[in-house]
DNA sequence: AGAGCGTTGGAGAGCGCTCTCCAAGCGTGC
DNA sequence: GCACGCTTGGAGAGCGCTCTCCAACGCTCT
């Protein structure tokens, strides 16, 4: 009945395949880590141990010496601020657009052999126990993605020596790598659409002005629109989200009744925008054309499906934490940035 | 110019802490982890120790001893299976009821400095990585979200003694804890609205019936009608994203022109309903009345706002982020399940 | 006043791994 | 034919922490 077996079989350890194959630990490691000679077939011996003792790393040991998590954090900062009911409740997740950035991060991340460890960083509490976390070697470095351009956790991160790359330009020039796309063309793109369909009064639904993305856009729009001719271009602001697509959209039509076209920073906003024209009985695109940003699943999900300047989220999220690998296997890399070009996507609304 | 320091003042270990108090190791350690009588006078002293050297103790070190990761995994399961393009690309973000649950874990898991890590197995060779990885001891346990309901996941991890937690009832019953919803009571929630606001002839909009929680919502609906004297309910099955939605409707309109109720399966798919439902004409709720389920960001954000049923997926996420920990603590722990109500959230549209 | 007990701090043994030495083996060149 | 270099495997020292012992100390009780 009861034998002398342990009752949780205790996972091997490495000196247990160095015992099976016959060969030391040192050896054993060397094959798995690839590292220097190792005649051929002690390496097959060693592998046939592994595989027969079932045996895997273990990573606590291995981090311990090797002064390397195998981790890096995925850290979204200066989220919302305002908190739901309840202890902690997250409206970023409903934006697309962080969505998507998981995506590039993981589809990069994940044939490595590495995940990502997810962290909210809403408010100088959370801000501090992010970076107490990090303090403790969790991760080997942070990919950051900040809702806010002046947003203090890239400079403490950096401060504390810990890799980091940053979703979009930091507002403050700190010394910091970070991918983003050409705003400003992208703009420029949808402003040339706009004019070459012929529409002769557009407005524009702005970002947060705080957000230099924002500014980008806007004054991207400004500047193409002006180039042809069209110095003065109305504008209202919004907050990225999607009622605040709908309230500039109706504060657009009370001042100019008879606009024709409409540029909104980002898609959830031109979905808003529409809303509202639709409310006001004007046909998209018949009697206003409307473009928006990103290409997010909000785009295809309007109706009419929305024309918007492409933002390669996906792709950008990955070339950052390609970036941020190689920081941390070169600190004293040099900072770098990458900026993705835009593209129009033309769909109904425009 | 140079001095002998090393260029990288590395960090401070218990050691450093100890020497700077003037006491051991040990004791440092249990001033830390509140273990054992420590007098008062010396704690104070270690604690000033600790801030004097900014000391952070080192994860790994502990965790190779403690046999604790000190993380948790948050494995998103059998997601979606296609990819667009690129390596990996999952629109599970899409769906605002997985942010809703990312959101209730972290809500959770953060007050106790714990972040999750991030993973997803859409398919077998993903799996494998996952299964290798928290192998590894990277995380002490999994809450786990299957889309598919005979996700072998669960059953594999269970197997290889790791602690976890579902969200929804597996399909083939397996000795796992879980959190889910009262879906058929939520239901009848929905049918009883219908019916007290006089819709004689209410349809509904399922999910895919291969999901439990999708039949649970359809017979539950089913049940309750007939139990209202309406026998017969017209269907259509979806697979809960707003086009199928829209599709589904298109169907049941085609067939069924008079029908004046509709209740679908979730809120994506009543905003599809809504979309349809508007292209023919039919006002909401005037001439159909629409009932959606979950009470998502998709609910407000529709036109009208939807009328739904509320399924607490945060609090759930919490529970199920609690029994988790519960299990880790105490793996003997029986396995339980915890069943939520739905409540109804009367809106604009029914 | 001495024995016995509870309380508190220290010593030290690892946890499983990597990696630096070192030694052994084997060619090769003078 | 022997010294020398190169390749390859082993021994062993830690990485920073926890935790089990054990010693020392100050009580109370007889």
């Amino acid at each position: 009945m009861s034998d002398g077996r342990p009752p949780v079989p205790a996972s091997p350890t490495l000196e247990d395949v160095a015992r099976a194959a016959g060969v030391s630990r040192a050896t054993v490691s060397r094959v798995i880590n690839g590292i220097r000679n190792v005649d051929p077939a002690i390496q097959e011996t060693v592998r046939r141990a592994i595989a027969e003792t079932g045996y895997v790393p273990n990573r606590a040991a291995r981090s311990l010496v090797t002064r390397r998590a195998g981790a890096v954090a995925l850290v979204v900062s200066g989220a919302d601020g305002e908190s739901r009911e309840g202890p902690f409740h997250s409206k970023v997740f409903a934006d697309p657009f962080f969505g998507r950035v998981a995506s590039g991060v993981v589809g990069f991340l994940r044939p490595r052999g590495v995940h990502p460890i997810l962290m909210f960083a809403e408010d100088d509490e959370a801000r501090a126990q992010c970076i107490a976390y990090l303090r403790q070697g969790n991760a080997d470095g942070a990919v950051l993605v900040s809702t806010n351009a002046t947003d203090p956790l890239p400079g403490l991160l950096t401060g504390m020596g810990l890799p980091a790359v940053l979703f979009a330009r930091p507002s403050p020039p700190i010394p910091i790598s970070y991918v983003d796309v050409d705003h400003r063309t992208g703009a420029r793109l949808a402003a040339d659409h706009l004019v070459a369909a012929g529409r002769r009064r557009s407005a524009t639904i702005t970002g947060p002005l705080a957000v230099p993305a924002a500014q980008d856009r806007l004054s991207g729009f400004r500047d193409a629109m002006a180039a042809h001719g069209h110095p003065y271009v109305p504008c209202a602001e919004g907050d990225f989200t999607q009622d605040s697509g709908e309230h500039a959209m109706e504060r657009l039509l009370a001042e100019h009744p008879d606009l024709d076209g409409v540029f909104a920073a980002n898609d959830l906003m031109a979905k808003g925008a529409l809303l509202t024209l639709r409310h006001h009985g004007r046909r998209v695109p018949e009697d206003v054309a409307v473009v928006g940003f990103d290409d997010s699943s909000a785009a295809t999900a309007s109706r009419p499906p929305l024309t918007t300047v492409r933002h390669p989220v996906e792709d950008m999220a990955a070339e950052m934490t390609r970036l941020l690998l190689e920081h941390v296997e070169d600190p004293h890399r040099p900072v770098t940035s990458v900026i993705f070009e835009a593209s129009l996507v033309v769909r109904e609304s425009a």
